[in-house]
DNA sequence: CTAATGTCAGTGTCACTGACATAC
DNA sequence: CGTATGTCAGTGGCACTGACATTA
């Protein structure tokens, strides 16, 4: 009967919980939680976006993305701005006070992937990244 | 501006959820969950195990170990029995029916590595499989 | 007395569904 | 008309805490 840790795909999802665990215990002072997080980090890459392209990306239900555009809102990290072409639409840009935020929280993603990754060289870090990239960027982008 | 996929952590943390979500999605019709699917495979590797054992090795709450074992009792995979050593400890056994199912469903642990891991070649599965055990048999087990 | 095991109630987070208004 | 976007209420899974009885 073969173990558990022989499947790659449990040993994923068991680091992901770990990894999740470990990012929003180092946030937790921010007062920002990870899916929070995760959602600046992309805006800081695209000049505003849409809440569905958030959805569609970062892989969160649409339904929680108003939430989480919500309390960015109230933490004054982000703005909601109505679109010129279609006023279904709202376009979620990143103020000057997340753009702050970030680089204030920049180090905390390092000290995660420090402690996660840390019997591995350097070297094996970059492979494993890679490998992760690969399957990452298939399965839904 | 760093990008999102640039954090390893991040990755792992994504990965592990869509891990999560197909096992969840195979299991569906066996009506059982990842969660169960998990103490089973670790019961089959072990002839007998203590709650608190199943809590430190699956790393579940052991609050949530009650309800699991609870779960799995009902549908006569598991039973538990009393210990000889101490009267506090229930020692938690799979059952026949537990083993043939763990049988019956062996393939799917195959089925959703492979679709996670569908863009890679065989020596990079091994290769990502040998990362991620390394840095699994280091935190926590 | 202190510590460990299992149990249970309660809380907060999160994913998902179904419904809805608005606009394309 | 059908479809897309955002919103909201409700549901179920899940993690965690604090408390407790029992036993070591």
């Amino acid at each position: 009967m073969r173990g558990l840790h022989a499947d790659t795909g449990y040993l994923l999802y068991r680091l992901g919980l770990r990894s999740g665990q470990l990012f929003n215990a180092c946030l937790q002072e921010s007062g920002v939680r990870l899916r929070h997080y995760a959602v600046l980090r992309f805006l800081a890459t695209t000049e505003g976006a849409l809440q569905r392209e958030l959805s569609t990306r970062l892989g969160y239900d649409p339904s929680a993305i108003v939430g989480l555009v919500d309390d960015l809102e109230k933490l004054g990290f982000a703005e909601r701005r109505p679109s010129p072409d279609d006023r279904r639409s709202r376009i979620v840009v990143l103020t000057e006070s997340g753009r702050a935020f970030l680089r204030d929280t920049d180090e905390a993603g390092l000290r995660v992937t420090n402690e996660l990754l840390g019997p591995l060289e350097e070297a094996e870090r970059e492979t494993l990244h890679a490998l992760l990239l690969r399957i990452a960027e298939d399965g839904l982008n």
